[in-house]
DNA sequence: CTTGATTTAGTACGATCGTACAAATATATA
DNA sequence: TATATATTTGTACGATCGTACTAAATCAAG
């Protein structure tokens, strides 16, 4: 699985075949078989073990958070953090999600993709009206919010492919920056209210 | 060219062989070979048509505009108005940019998708800043910025396609004010000063 | 050392891919 | 009509794909 993700970081899904992986490993394509039912179940292994992992991550760093704006930092933060540590898992798993498809022509991942993955972050735009702290949102503007917030971060495991000594820790400050602008309340200073974990 | 678009939007690109392609448009293989050289020339003259239909329908769009605020959000209206109305080119364009690759494994057109294209939007935040309806960026910040609404806005195209009932005039209208609530100067209601094309 | 199960290697199969090409047909020009 | 060019068809080729399968190698236990 290993030896796979890193092939398919390298050489995308398309060109990810069972021989190039089995090569890479060093194994020959009959251990491939006999280990996995087919090279779907491979592929289904590794989206379900990557996003898991991610959301593991996430959710520990995220849970601490006693405010909206830090549980938000978190949220975005700690997604970075995580494509930052797991280039080739990320990148694999884009690969995978955007190209694996059903022998009838759909994606095979399709229905995850949808807009359950936004909930989490509309729950903390939620809690940031209540508080006070955030603006109001109607339901639309919550999710699209929420949307361009997921776009963002997903653009980064994309750019990194073309330009893998992105900044990661440099874009996530703007980019925390830049919504915490967009959600918050525009009265006082509110996005130094936050420690930031620099040292 | 247009049948491929149809159905590389419709099965994906990898699906879209020059058979497929070929069938449904009622022509034998050989026809295809006849007038393309090769299926990545094909696909060379589809990203070029249509990213230059996008450019000429955006800067027709945005060139009369005479505010920063203005044109920023002409900026994102019309990218999203092209993008509405071209569903199955941008689809398209995404899946060719997204799996085309040469023989060694790496995308065909990387460079392209470098960030040479979020220039227009860098210099939309200067002319902003210049004027003092937006609030200062640094080089980075402005980047980060360009980059999250080029994000949102690619994001719409792979919505298109597991939610082709997309609302993308709504889409539009909620980016365009969570943008600018981003980047304007928090002073006065910025976001009425220019006048709305609802009627 | 023997035996049985587990794991691996190597190969073969059918399918599909992009491309090449000879033959057939359609079109335009004189 | 005769001729040259443009277009189309249908088929074939080599390559590669995912998978199936047999034989060999390795390992565990008696």
């Amino acid at each position: 699985m290993k030896v796979a993700i890193e092939t398919i970081a390298a050489v995308g899904y398309s060109q990810a075949s069972v021989g190039q992986i089995s090569k890479r490993a060093g194994i020959s394509k009959g251990v491939f078989t006999y280990h996995f039912a087919s090279k779907d179940e491979l592929m289904d292994q590794i989206v379900r073990e990557v996003y898991e992992a991610g959301f593991r991550f996430m959710q520990q760093k995220v849970e601490g958070q006693t405010t909206p704006v830090g549980m938000l930092t978190a949220y975005i933060e700690s997604n970075l953090a995580f494509i930052k540590e797991h280039r080739d898992y990320i990148v694999a798993l884009a690969e995978i999600v955007t190209n694996a498809r059903t022998p009838e022509g759909k994606l095979r991942f399709a229905g995850q993709a949808d807009d359950t993955i936004l909930e989490p972050l509309i729950e903390i735009f939620k809690w940031g009206e209540e508080t006070g702290e955030f603006r109001t949102f109607t339901e639309r503007a919550a999710r699209v919010t929420a949307s361009a917030i997921r776009s963002a971060i997903d653009s980064v495991a994309t750019k990194l492919v073309a330009q893998p000594d992105l900044d990661i820790p440099g874009f996530s400050e703007e980019l925390v920056s830049l919504f915490l602008t967009a959600v918050c309340k525009p009265k006082a200073s509110t996005a130094a209210t936050r420690e930031k974990g620099e040292g």
